[in-house]
DNA sequence: TTCCAGGCGTATC
DNA sequence: GATACGCATGGA
């Protein structure tokens, strides 16, 4: 990794990155535009980060907090130059990366991200923003499962989440109580992965794969929403290329971007 | 007013 | 297993 460190920031040179394309992309919900960059939180961590000239620089944070939490975030540690290489043998894709060549997979928190994409169904990217922003309003930080749970679905009527409200809460009673082991099922073959997590009222086939994919790093993941729906039945009526399936979910990233711009 | 948004549960066949 | 429909909310 290519970093300074420079008056209580840190100064980092990276290729293959853009913040807008990452951050604004639809696959995290508590990150926004500032005057000159970006502020959001992982793990109720925030961060303020901004590009200047060549650098990212990631304000106020330490050695330590950049090697241990956000390098790894960032998924600094992937080149997806080799990536966007391997894609770009398909024509669609190549297009696909060229348009979007910025994006990085954001490597989220399981919990938070399995809530958001329950969040997310049958609802558009600003309105998902709204709610998660209230629900960490009202609770001071994105809330465990543990005291999550605690609360009843009036109490959560004024994150206005309207019917997904009753599966927040049911996601956060079973990983609460052990039923669902987010960790454990990380690890799983992934359609054992899938079922387990299937087993929450109000998470299908979609948000399982979101869940996968930006809460537990299974590349191989691919979550097929309205838009990409429509670039499979456009584009690859046969399926991926058989050398994108074990990337399939970063692929995705790229032609969701792509298509939802087109 | 109607349609749509990073879908899913339920009923019905 | 497939298909139809309702679901809260809010912007276009």
């Amino acid at each position: 990794m290519d970093y300074i460190k420079k008056s209580g920031d840190i100064c980092l040179k990276q290729e293959d990155f853009d913040l807008e394309q990452t951050l604004d992309c639809g696959q995290a919900f508590r990150w926004e535009k500032t005057s000159d960059g970006f502020f959001g939180f992982f793990l109720n961590k925030p961060l303020e980060i901004k590009k200047e000239k060549d650098y990212f620089i990631f304000k106020n944070t330490s050695e330590e907090d950049f090697l241990n939490t956000w390098a790894d975030y960032f998924d600094l540690s992937t080149d997806y130059g080799e990536l966007k290489r391997i894609f770009s043998e398909d024509e669609t894709l190549s297009k696909a990366c060229s348009f979007a060549w910025g994006i990085r997979l954001l490597k989220q928190d399981k919990w938070e991200a399995l809530c958001s994409f329950i969040i997310s169904q049958n609802n558009n990217i600003p309105r998902i923003k709204g709610i998660i922003s209230r629900l960490c309003e009202k609770y001071g930080g994105f809330p465990p499962p543990e005291e999550l749970c605690a609360s009843s679905e009036e109490d959560l009527a004024p994150l206005r989440a309207g019917f997904r409200a009753k599966y927040i809460l049911d996601a956060a009673r079973k990983t609460a109580c052990g039923e669902i082991n987010l960790d454990e099922i990380s690890k799983l073959d992934i359609s054992i992965a899938r079922k387990s997590l299937m087993g929450i009222c109000g998470v299908g086939p979609k948000v399982a794969e979101c869940a996968l994919l930006y809460g537990m790093y299974r590349v191989e993941a691919f979550p097929v929403d309205v838009w990409i729906k429509r670039v499979m039945e456009r584009y690859y009526p046969n399926g991926l290329p058989d050398y994108v399936l074990p990337y399939a979910g970063i692929a995705q990233q790229y032609l969701f971007h792509y298509i939802r711009n087109l």
